[in-house]
RNA sequence: GCGGAUGUAGUUUAAUGGUAGAACCUCAGCCUUCCAAGCUGACUACGUGGGUCCGAUUCCCAUCAUCCGCUCCA
């Protein structure tokens, strides 16, 4: 039974301390979010198990971490700064808020290409051409207004207009501004990919449905160079690899779907672009995108900064730029669906119902804990076994009540398996395992702990 | 940012123009030898700031935050 609202999710990420509303204590920030000591786990296993998939275990990829501090050059060339602001307009009668380049280009059915034209070139086409309001008819509306997505800010202690700085909206572009370092020093060939995880910014204009949308984000994209003619066969190939990635962490298949964009949704530099959505209580939303980008990025790039991007192939000694496969996958996405899919509710004899999650073990916050079953006799060694194994693993440690109810409480926050010390443990040097899946118990020497444990929560 | 709704312990809630009860949770003690048992006790709340009033958690205003629509694309 998995009937989860976002409203369950939420209260459940406070109760056992996977999320915190941000600034909490002042009243909180608009859409920040803090992540507790679980949340914190579980979002570093995910982005190991990203980082294990995508960089260690692909003979293609490699790794990096770029600031997030670019020079501003970098958003001219990439074209944030230019296209990363809406002109948005309100109508004044019905109150409803639209795109100005898009208002003109529905209205006239996409002949009219509003992608060049300044903003009083806008709002003047749509005057004397009385392009009305869609839904109320009206044609009365507020002046353009720019909304930046890029966070500013300012290099050096002075306010100085001419050392604005941006907060990146993406960490693609780090990526590709380090294209020639990483090929050299790596002495890579095409095809290959560099991967990061990292924090973006996006002064999105309405944020919202708990960490779905947030302005301070996370995340993993991978930029796979490869060479011109083969990026079809390569998205192809990228996007299985997302697929099974998913798919291998326990993501149910059914709450999983790929949707390609067609040629008007398609952004004006990629050929084919798919992306990954899930459904999330409130609905289905965008994962991870998963889009071939031609040369555009490293094209911008060349242009701006008049280094080249020239790729010089070895085997035929052809010279290009290559192209580029993008999956891009927000890792607080990443973490809400991995909590959404992993929740059930289980409903008791009395009627009432109590919380379990079920997640892969790779990613679950606490890999395994430690009860005595009596407090009075089993502490000691409970303990001791409690020391070896937070060497090794994230490992939780309860005494408190009833084994019964710390069993449960494991259950709650999804650690696979819980580990008994009781009188055997005394006698025998032995443990009783209960693994939360199958609900099955067996008993273990403490000296096979360490390689069982390891066993269960491979990836 | 715009329109609509909401705001009481961690959670779910009760009542009231005279500053608040409860349940579950949590913690401690007792008991208990494998799945939220029992007993005793403890902690914790009127989002924030103004205004009206002798007095406001309650009425009014603002603000902050959340939820639902308009916008999106990690």
């Amino acid at each position: 039974m998995n009937n989860v609202t976002m409203e369950k999710l939420v209260n459940y990420c406070k109760q056992y301390g996977f999320i915190f509303q941000g600034s909490e204590i002042y009243g909180g920030l608009s859409n920040t979010w803090d992540y507790g000591p679980l949340g914190n786990e579980f979002k570093k296993n995910i982005k190991n198990a990203w980082s294990k998939k995508f960089i260690q275990e692909s003979i293609y990829n490699v790794g990096m971490d770029s600031a997030i501090l670019m020079n501003p050059k970098t958003w001219e060339a990439s074209g944030h700064i230019s296209t990363f602001s809406d002109p948005l307009i309100d109508c004044k009668h019905c109150k409803t808020r639209y795109r100005a380049d898009k208002l003109i280009e529905d209205a006239t059915n996409g002949e009219v290409q509003a992608d060049g034209k300044t903003d009083q070139e806008l709002i003047d086409y749509i005057i004397s051409n009385k392009i009305a309001c869609p839904k109320c008819g009206e044609v009365n509306y507020t002046d353009i207004r720019k909304f930046n997505l890029m966070f500013k800010t300012f290099q050096g202690v002075t306010e100085d207009s001419k050392a604005t700085i941006y907060l990146r909206p993406e960490t693609a572009q780090g990526i590709f501004t380090n294209f020639v370092n990483v090929q050299r020093s790596m002495r890579l060939k095409v095809p290959f990919g560099i991967g990061q995880i990292g924090k973006s910014f996006r002064n999105e204009i309405t944020p919202g449905n708990f960490i779905f949308r947030i302005r301070e984000f996370e995340q993993m994209e991978l930029e796979f160079f490869c060479k011109p003619g083969t990026e079809l066969e390569w998205f192809k190939y990228w996007k299985d690899y997302c697929k099974n990635w998913l798919l291998e962490l326990g993501i149910k298949e059914e709450n999983l779907r790929l949707r390609d964009h067609d040629k008007e949704e398609l952004s004006f530099y990629s050929n084919a672009t798919t992306d990954f959505e899930y459904k999330f209580p409130f609905g289905w939303g965008e994962l991870w995108g998963v889009a071939s980008r031609t040369n555009y990025d490293l094209t911008q790039h060349q242009t701006y900064s008049g280094t080249s991007m020239m790729y010089l192939d070895p085997d035929t000694n052809e010279k290009y730029i290559p192209y580029v496969i993008e999956p891009s996958l927000g890792a607080d996405r990443a973490v809400l669906t991995f909590l959404a899919d992993a929740y059930d509710e289980e409903t008791l004899e009395d009627g009432t119902t109590r919380e379990i999650m079920h997640f892969h073990p790779y990613l679950a916050p606490y890999k395994v804990a430690v009860l005595p079953l009596m407090k009075k006799y089993h502490t000691e060694k409970a303990m001791a076994i409690y020391k070896d194994l937070s060497k090794y693993f994230m490992t939780y440690y309860d005494e408190a009540g009833n084994i019964g109810k710390r069993y449960r409480r494991q259950d709650a926050i999804g650690t696979p398996l819980v580990i008994t010390v009781d009188e055997e443990t005394l006698e025998n040097e032995t443990v009783t395992v209960r693994d939360r899946d199958t609900m099955k118990q067996v008993t273990i020497k403490i000296t096979e702990l360490v390689d069982y444990i390891t066993n269960r929560i491979k990836f």
